[in-house]
DNA sequence: ATTTTGAATTTTGTATACAAAGGTCGTTTG
DNA sequence: CAAACGACCTTTGTATACAAAATTCAAAAT
């Protein structure tokens, strides 16, 4: 099947060029994970396990492994003995996830006020220069770099649940919303200066509010888009 | 193979006795993350398919689902090609995890001391008090009614996450750490408290304290149970 | 002696086969 | 006419078969 390139990839470039990353169901899940994300799917529809596996051209037994690896992820819905159902995703769990996506990063940024080196701020500047002139780059590259330092500095754990946060929800909205960057970079200065100045608590209150906002810009978009149509 | 009744189970008596949950892979999960958080499969080791499948007398298809889902748990590390590996649980990541559990079970119960009707306040108050009393009842089973009526104010994505991660960490330090149940007597005793004088920012505060106070007997547990040896 | 190489073996990943539960739809029965 | 039943079909869950990658181990080369 395709490769669906949806989400920055950390291992871009340090991978054999023609070499498959997993199996095939990590493709299925990008695919199904991305016909979901983007309102193809509508919650409720019941995934056909057998026609699915006819329209990737593979088995069921990768499509299988995707479908918990999505039920897990809270995509879908896995009822025993009947299947896999499109879960329920309204406004108000989508800015129920970018909150506790933020209360997380929060927890980040604090530590990351705490305990980044001077180059590391250095680096996280630099970043934030090239995203305040936000020419000659791409933008939601810089973006994710900058997340990327701070998210660093935490303890793996918190790493996992932020990986796992990430995933599961609209990407792309800071493309296509409207005044968007602008409010980013005002986010952006505020995180880096509550760093700089080793203040913790601002630090997280300000990523919170960050994420908070990305929410609201996320529902947004996907209202606009249709998602909650019909 | 054997049913084994790890986690207090919120279906009990609502199913018909004599029927499965879910599949075989739900008590292939059951089974390896118990073999995990006790310290029987030690990080590093690696999954056999083949003999576990051998030694829980089912095929390799259960047993590569239940894979699947102890991946996402963090559990285990899943190699493309090569295999999955107990993942490395120390000291840190356990403290780190009941960190992260902390602020999410903090949101739950700031959301629970702006929401909770009267009614539900009175229930709580009414599980606290024979939590206090300490006699003629399951202490585990009212830490977990208590933590229940607070969890289900928060909305759905919050609950999901809460549910997750309370799976992936051992749950029985409680019942063994000597001294834990007069701690965590008084700290529901301050949650309550804050609660009811509907003050959302300190009934979170409490929350995260508890919950941080929990990570570390979970980590003293584990510990003493010589998790850590070799 | 250490490293390298390559066939044999093991183990993973995927496809297919089979058993059983769930759903469908027409018929029957009150 | 509505509800209950049941034979038929569909779909899931599990087992098995097969292909390909990884590992092992012994022999050869440096």
């Amino acid at each position: 099947m395709t490769e669906l390139a949806v989400f920055p990839d950390p291992y871009q470039g340090t991978r054999p060029p023609n070499r498959r990353r997993g199996g095939l169901a990590d493709d299925v899940v990008l695919y199904v994970r991305e016909q979901i994300l983007t309102g193809a799917l509508k919650p409720g529809t019941k995934i056909d396990q057998e026609a699915l596996a006819a329209a990737l051209d593979v088995s069921r037994s990768p499509i299988r492994e995707a479908l918990v690896i999505l039920g897990q992820e809270g995509l879908l819905d896995l009822i025993p003995r009947r299947g896999a159902v499109v879960a329920d995703l309204t406004p108000e769990d989508i800015v129920d996830h970018y909150e506790l996506f933020g209360v997380v990063a929060g927890r980040a940024a604090a530590i990351a006020a705490n305990t980044l080196g001077k180059d590391e701020i250095e680096q996280l500047r630099a970043i934030h220069d090239r995203f305040v002139d936000g020419t000659n780059d791409d933008l939601s590259a810089l973006n994710w770099a900058f997340h990327r330092i701070i998210n660093r500095s935490a303890p793996r754990r918190t790493r996992w649940l932020l990986r796992l946060l990430e995933r599961s929800v609209p990407a792309d909205y800071y493309e296509f919303t409207d005044g968007w960057d602008a409010q980013a970079v005002q986010h952006h200065a505020a995180i880096l200066e509550a760093i700089v100045d080793r203040n913790a608590e601002e630090a997280r209150r300000r990523m919170e509010h960050h994420l908070h906002e990305s929410g609201v810009a996320a529902v947004a978009h996907l209202e606009l888009q249709g998602f909650w149509e019909d």
